[in-house]
DNA sequence: ATTGTTTATTGGTTGAACCACCCAACCAAT
DNA sequence: ATTGGTTGGGTGGTTCAACCAATAAACAAT
């Protein structure tokens, strides 16, 4: 067995600037920085944070795309109000520093509502090369379950044919890729996305649009309560340890 | 008349590593970068642009926010293949280098197919207050038909209580600051606007989520057709000039 | 052939300096 | 009293030169 699988993911060192990302993201989000205060100047938080001038603009970089803060040039640092500006990059920061259940629950309320959607469109734009592409990836064998099924949704999402849909699902697929091992740790569940895939992938065959959208949502619905059902009980397990 | 009136928007001077960006960020989407493609070091970037390093720094910090770039410390930068990585903002960016018809096509599309949802779970969740504050932005006057439909959807969109539908909805909102007067600049539609708040208003009021989903969908629909014509139109008198 | 070591390359960080821009205060002309 | 011009201090934007830290590739030892 090699290194790699016994630890999953290689161990990455955060850099300096995501440091001061993460804890100045932190004070905007949980509220103890309003919307409009007037961040101190880059001189003075490199000051404070002890790290050089080109960090703290690196870090800013970084705010500025999460649409936390505003940058004038000549003026200052301001905290905008992430509710009306902010993107899905900031609910992934905000997963990472914070494994909430909440969080978690409307990831996949969302997911449920709006993917399904995605599978109508690519039901009826499907084209004959999507249809064999979403083929091989079913029928290919060296493949773990959770990376054949974030295929799956990512040439249904590319046969829309609409690169908002296709963009999209990455964030769900991105999510998935951390917690994915919540639903498919189940055997029954992985069994279930089997089905799901021969299923789908006949809707898509048949350019039968309501059905695909049915399938999905439906195996959607299960997944969001079998996830919600592992996290209550891991919740409780825990609680029982201390 | 103030000058904000006249001018519409005001300039802003883009900074130098945002042009960077902007050039690479080009090559990757037109495909004269291909995934997986290992680009120069920062330093001989540094040179072949004429800037300082730390500029280029600032610019791959941008490029790595949109997953564009994968940044390998010791070994170097590697392109990564967007349709799999890449988010949102990548699609705004996008649409500021090439207005083209094809984009904004896919962007009202997926609006009409994803926003009726959250309709449909605003009108099932919303509380007095979220009520309160729609009625408030529909009945104030000073406001422009612009102005107005975004707060509308924003009240709608945090109505669902769910922080990807709301931060989900901040994406078309933030496009619709800039190309919403390619729907409002004609009378008729905001016209149009000013009856879907009303009814849009009267289902949610009355927790009627396949009502709202229906009115949503509906004004979403007409909003995609008024504002195609509207480009076609554009580029047919475009076409006559020279 | 495999494993440990060295070295060149590359991203990460630093410090000091200068440029460009904004703002507030003040002044001058009307 | 209002408008337009000037100035000075503070702030973001960029530059330069140097060093630290991680990686990969070449090499040496086994």
């Amino acid at each position: 067995m090699t290194a790699k699988k016994v630890f999953a993911r290689p161990l990455t060192r955060s850099r300096l600037h995501e440091e001061i990302v993460s804890v100045i993201q932190k004070k905007i989000m949980d509220g103890s920085i309003a919307p409009g205060f007037k961040l101190p100047p880059e001189r003075e938080m490199a000051e404070t944070f002890n790290v050089n001038r080109a960090t703290v603009r690196e870090a800013l970089r970084k705010l500025e795309n999460l649409d936390l803060v505003e940058i004038r040039h000549g003026d200052g640092l301001y905290v905008k109000n992430y509710l009306e500006s902010g993107n899905f990059d900031l609910i992934k920061a905000a997963l990472n520093m914070d494994e909430s259940k909440d969080i978690i629950s409307n990831i996949l309320e969302a997911r449920s509502s709006v993917v399904p959607q995605i599978a109508y469109l690519a039901a009826k734009r499907r084209t004959a090369a999507d249809l064999n592409e979403l083929k091989q990836v079913i029928l290919k064998k060296d493949m773990t379950m959770l990376e054949r099924d974030i295929k799956v949704h990512q040439i249904i999402a590319r046969a829309t044919h609409n690169l908002l849909c296709t963009i999209g699902l990455n964030f769900f697929n991105q999510v998935f890729r951390d917690y994915g091992h919540l639903y498919f740790d189940d055997e029954r569940n992985a069994e279930r996305s089997r089905e799901f895939h021969e299923e789908i992938y006949e809707a898509i065959k048949n350019q039968k649009p309501e059905d695909a959208r049915r399938i999905m949502k439906d195996v959607l619905l299960y997944a969001e309560e079998a996830v919600k059902t592992n996290l209550e009980s891991k919740k409780a397990k825990k609680g029982l340890k201390p």
